[in-house]
DNA sequence: TCAACTAAAACGAACGTGCGTTCAGTATAA
DNA sequence: TTATACTGAACGCACGTTCGTTTTAGTTGA
């Protein structure tokens, strides 16, 4: 099939990403090797390096992915409900499984990676950059509209419920008996003294 | 030097653990060398396999060495201060950097690391299990002293201040503008809403 | 309409490297 | 003298990557 469409070669490059993502997810990202990925893209090792220069690609490449997919989540919240409404819908929506099965892994599996690789922890640190940013536009609205305390910093706020967020990804890893519910429940009267109140408390 | 006491034997263990440290929390437990390990502990990788069956064993060990010293930290807040101070207390010491240098980066490795490695798992689930569980006494302290509202559930409580714990960290390692006052601000507004109010709002 | 042709895409066995680990030999304290 | 701590060169294996070969989709000419 030479002489293919561009559009061909961004499938392949999606299908070897996807296949990336599942094989990472699972085992991690020193311990999947390249075999692993062309076996489940079902491709073989030449032509996946037709599309990526090599391993260390491929996991950027799907970092920058799956940061993008996360940072797209933030920006629906920029409605005008009260404070306490709004940061409970993102708190639901970026704690739940988005953007996808394993994604609580891969955070962590992220976090430790870019240790170690400057590129990678650019993306990360870009990804904490822009939630906190979310978060922050939506206290210092509240702040104006007198619903939340002005002599609280909302940088400060927004980085306690980035904790929050991160937290419970981290909970449901490794608290056997978790219970989200008695989680929220705490976490919304935590949130509940400097915001109005939010629906669940 | 051979029938060496088995003092001896404990110090070359904790000689190589000691360089095992330093060399993972700079390099992650993948990319970090039996070779460089054995050059920082000074010994030759013969000697260091006297002592050790394995790499996996070593990190093993550092696991659980890692995890008692942070769980170490827990005892001393059994005093009898109001709720928000002993939270509060915790928060400090569990935060800031100990157990050592390198200790964010150090428990997100473990983080990793322990989702491919049962023994690991299995450390870092007993090392969140015992911190809710010191958490959760404090904040039932608290309950029945009246300090804390009899209607939110004190396992809630913890889990949330482990998220608020976890979190600063990871703000630590990969926002490039973090202040942990402002953090420590807004944490303590938030907290003062379940305890009395910690010593700083 | 359909062979023959061509160039790109895909294959997969083979390569080199770097790792964890071992073991025959050496040094040393008792 | 001897049992034992220690050495470090060597081993085997598994990995990421390459490249000579094969397959295939598109192009050409009648």
């Amino acid at each position: 099939m030479p002489k293919v469409s561009q559009a061909h070669v961004q499938a392949r490059r999606e299908q070897i990403l996807r296949a990336a993502y599942e094989c990472f997810a699972r085992k991690g990202f020193q311990k999947t090797t390249m075999r692993e990925i062309c076996r489940r893209a079902k491709l073989s090792p030449g032509a996946v390096y037709l599309y990526f220069r090599g391993k260390e690609q491929i996991i950027e490449a799907l970092a920058r992915h799956y940061g993008e997919q996360r940072s797209g989540l933030l920006e629906p919240a920029d409605d005008d409900r009260d404070t306490g409404a709004a940061i409970f819908g993102l708190l639901g929506k970026l704690s739940e499984l988005s953007p996808g099965p394993g994604a609580a892994e891969m955070d962590v599996r992220l976090w430790a990676e870019s240790l170690d690789t400057p590129a990678l922890r650019r993306l990360v640190r870009r990804s904490f950059g822009e939630l906190i940013e979310g978060l922050t536009a939506i206290f210092r609205r509240g702040q104006e509209r007198g619903d939340v305390p002005a002599d609280v910093d909302a940088r400060g706020l927004a980085w306690a419920v980035l904790s929050l967020i991160a937290g419970f990804g981290l909970l449901n890893l490794f608290e056997s008996d978790f219970e989200p519910e008695a989680y929220y429940q705490a976490v919304g009267r935590m949130l509940g003294a400097v915001t109005g109140g939010p629906p669940t408390a």
